[in-house]
DNA sequence: GTGAAAGCGCTAACAG
DNA sequence: CTGTTAGCGCTTTCAC
């Protein structure tokens, strides 16, 4: 296991770095007491203009940069940092434009509030409980993890409130936000069909475990009855097709969907190849992010197949590229999300009840998608 | 000011969330010391496994979670955080492939290490100096910021270890990791003046003050000149450029340089734009980053230019997507380079001097190259 | 304006 | 295996 070196804590490893006095030395030198100091750095209208500049020339001379963050935190019971909890790896995370959005929101209204950021990752199957349990927060941004996690229980189980972004679905008592993402989904699909599409593949994303097994596209009503484990975000968006295709009474049969390990435009270079294998036929591939859809739109290109003329495809997300993209996909506003998050987390009033901030989504309708021909 | 919320602290707000018990509880309730309840917790085997369980138990019941980590960190003097200190905005900075392979490193490392990543947005002009004091971590990564920065002073006079990646160059006594830009820029530079071009464009970025004033490109020689403040990286590189140059004894009349005030594709196009503008004669455009280089490529590919027939394309930092695009590029071990960052600054052997880490930097030559015609 | 006293919640010797 | 003793460095009443 990776989070081992933090348990292999005894004996007083003297830490690195310069020695720094504390706050009691610079008192001593000054001949004041230690409130007086504390008042100079955390109130410098309760003391002399003249007493405060001798004791930050002390503090200075001393090497002393002020309070101790740790030992202030423990006092005041606040760690001016947010934790957030992502489900993935670090790097994986940055590489998602989505993601990226995201933690824009997050960091801008972390930085308004004068909050740092501390981002603990939570890549699927990772033990990093340990990591959670010794975050030193006033609170967790749960960003989209699936429900059985080991994470999530411990960042529940700290006194500490934490916001649930995405997923998972209904945590009783945790405040929540995220969009509709069935609804949502139906959006781009009740599109879609709507153009008449009718052979329809279907790209989707599914991490971990036997995925090399069955990565072959199958029929989206087999694939929904197998009923694996799934990603929330995912099963929500294929359920808003589903219900799409069953509002319009639009047979599932002509809809295959296939699954990548991964949210990159090289999973939907693949996936278009292995799902115009599978379907020749298919007149439109929807995608279930806009980054997979980037990838289907490179690969039809290459294949010199026109888009929407021959092949019609959809996003998920609208993150920035996709509008030079020219992708016909779902907004949702991700930078928001990330506000509107550390907003909810850090909203001091007492509520009744777990809060729920639901954002809007809205069907961005741009070339790539076109009438079935 | 943004970072105000911090310093408005006063009182006691008792901070949101579910109360939460503390050690010694629990250590009431199952009758022990508190000693037994911490080593339950630290040092397992300490225990008979009987006693922890029930210690276990109790803290279940009485919702409580382990050790307080602020209260742990103050007695260990260990925050197992590190902090990052940031030279953009974090959104932007995510947008940046250069610098999500870097964070991807950073991010490993930490989790290999049990540490979480403490994000501290710096960008220029922000005063975050309160935060980077109120950070609770065990030390500091300062990616690439230019030196007279108010937050690098704020984290040289912490106590805790720093450690300088990129830039600002030279800080006597702290610790860097970095490539040598200069020797790195100049591969490049040799290599497209060895394919015999002369009227070469180059594409830099510079940030804030009155850069709408002078858009415009020019004489590099003029540029250099100029002498204005400048980020170090960026510094280095045209420095990198001048000395291939003169070692060929190639007149710099030729090299047109335009400054752009971000690194992204866009601004690659309108780079390219402003660069074929004035100088339609050009042959080569260098860029200083990949991600100029792909705007490039998209602007040239659009007129109809032919890479490298007409004009010879080059970037500088060979993120993921240039093998793709087939570019010339000198390559960087971007992720190599948070990873040892995070090595240096947790390496606890005392050492005489301050270490430097120089990574190592290779021309890679691709199609989007060729020789002047 | 300034100081004395009392802990925040925890871990690290050291004895038993 | 378990408990006793001492703080880590700071902020905060409350009095002067």
């Amino acid at each position: 296991m990776t989070s081992d070196g933090a348990s292999t804590r005894r004996g007083s490893p003297p830490p690195r770095g310069r020695p720094g006095g504390t706050l009691a030395a610079v008192a001593a030198a000054v001949g004041v007491s230690r409130t007086t100091v504390s008042n100079a750095y955390n109130r410098p209208d309760q003391l002399s203009k003249d007493l405060r500049d001798r004791i930050m020339a002390a503090a200075e001379q001393l090497g002393y940069a002020g309070p101790d963050p740790v030992a202030r935190s423990l006092r005041t019971r606040q760690a001016d940092a947010v934790g957030l909890l992502f489900n993935e790896s670090l790097g994986y995370a940055f590489r998602d434009p989505g993601a990226v959005e995201f933690m824009h929101g997050l960091g801008e209204a972390c930085s308004e509030r004068g909050r740092s950021l501390l981002v603990i990752p939570a890549p699927p199957g990772a033990r990093h409980a340990e990591t959670v349990l010794r975050a030193a927060v006033d609170g967790f941004i749960i960003s989209s993890l699936s429900e059985p996690d080991e994470n999530i229980a411990a960042v529940l189980s700290r006194p500490q409130p934490a916001v649930i972004v995405d997923a998972p679905l209904g945590l009783p008592g945790v405040d929540f936000v995220g969009i509709d993402d069935r609804a949502g989904f139906a959006m781009v699909a009740e599109h879609v069909l709507a153009l008449g599409h009718r052979q329809i593949g279907v790209i989707s994303i599914r991490r971990g475990e036997d995925l090399a097994a069955e990565p072959e596209p199958r029929p989206l009503s087999e694939r929904m009855a197998a009923g694996r484990i799934q990603h929330p975000v995912r099963h929500q968006r294929l359920l808003g097709l589903l219900g799409a295709a069953e509002a319009r009474s639009v047979s599932l049969d002509g809809i295959w969907v296939t699954e990548r390990p991964y949210n990159s435009r090289e999973e939907g270079v693949a996936g278009a190849q292995a799902l115009l294998a599978a379907r020749p036929t298919l007149t439109a591939i929807i995608c279930i992010t806009d980054l997979l859809a980037f990838g289907v739109i490179d690969e039809l290109v290459h294949r010199g197949v026109s888009v929407p003329e021959q092949i019609t495809v959809t996003g998920f997300d609208d993150v920035p590229a996709s509008e030079s993209y020219g992708l016909t996909t779902v907004r949702q506003p991700l930078e928001e999300k990330g506000r509107r998050a550390i907003e909810t987390l850090l909203d001091d009033r007492p509520r009744a009840s777990a809060k729920r901030v639901m954002l809007p989504t809205s069907l961005t309708v741009r070339a790539s998608s076109g009438p079935v021909r």
